[in-house]
DNA sequence: CCGTATCCGCCCGGATACTG
DNA sequence: CAGTATCCGGGCGGATACGG
């Protein structure tokens, strides 16, 4: 039942009644969906090449409070990016990993990070530019 | 003051008094900022090659009302990914494309796209699997 | 043709406090 | 340690109607 369950929520943005069923999903909408929370791709990032607990993700991830920073993993889980495996041992242990899947989505965020770079130093630019222009 | 305008809204998302200003911002989550709109990634990726006018964009990307499209445009005009052209004629005709910074955006569409058909690939495989298992 | 105005629901994300 | 519980505000996005 857990699988029905899995079936049901594939499509997490539960857009009831959707007027335009005409391609409903092109590719880098659907790669949208599923990296498009406010954390997710950071997360996967922090998460390449290496296992994560929860605790070292909070560190990775500063800005998000515990709660949200579940949601988006549990988003992840669900969306078959991310594998939680818990260790039943005191204190708890719970490991954050890539799936295969997740794994394979690697060229997207290391787009993103070169790209991202060049738009901070774009920025930084800018914000120089008009700081001197107000001197 | 236009210009000051715009330096204040450089970062859209008005994060006031972020309790953590260590590296506010890495190049994914920078990115993620930029095109993390339900439709920009979209947009962008339209608008790839060739400029668009209101009316065509709405094709593009049916799903989106004119209020939000108009919305996302704007942040993208505002973050320097698109450039909007008013033509002062009659019928008004307004034009849309990328700047040569959204063009420099390009690559990370691409593996977005990439990844998403494979994404969608793996999602029909699992709907059938399921189906296939419950007849 | 290219939007804006208005209203609204909803979920995302934030803060704080608390548990197994 | 690894989360939930609870409450909350805000913004994003949706629907419909209207304006330049």
């Amino acid at each position: 039942m857990a699988e029905e369950q899995t079936r049901e929520n594939t499509d997490r943005r539960d857009r009831r009644q959707n007027p335009v069923p005409v391609q409903r999903h092109c590719p880098v909408e659907a790669t949208a969906d599923l990296i498009g929370g406010k954390y997710k791709s950071l997360i996967l990032y922090k998460l390449t090449g290496e296992t994560l607990r929860f605790s070292q993700l909070r560190k990775a991830v500063p800005c998000a409070t515990p709660k949200v920073l579940t949601r988006q993993l549990r988003d992840l889980e669900r969306d078959g990016l991310v594998r939680r495996e818990v260790f039943p041992v005191v204190p708890p242990k719970v490991e954050y990993s890539l799936t295969d899947f997740g794994r394979s989505i690697r060229p997207v965020l290391e787009a993103m990070s070169a790209w991202g770079r060049g738009y901070l130093q774009e920025r930084r630019r800018k914000e120089k530019n008009a700081e001197d222009e107000t001197a």
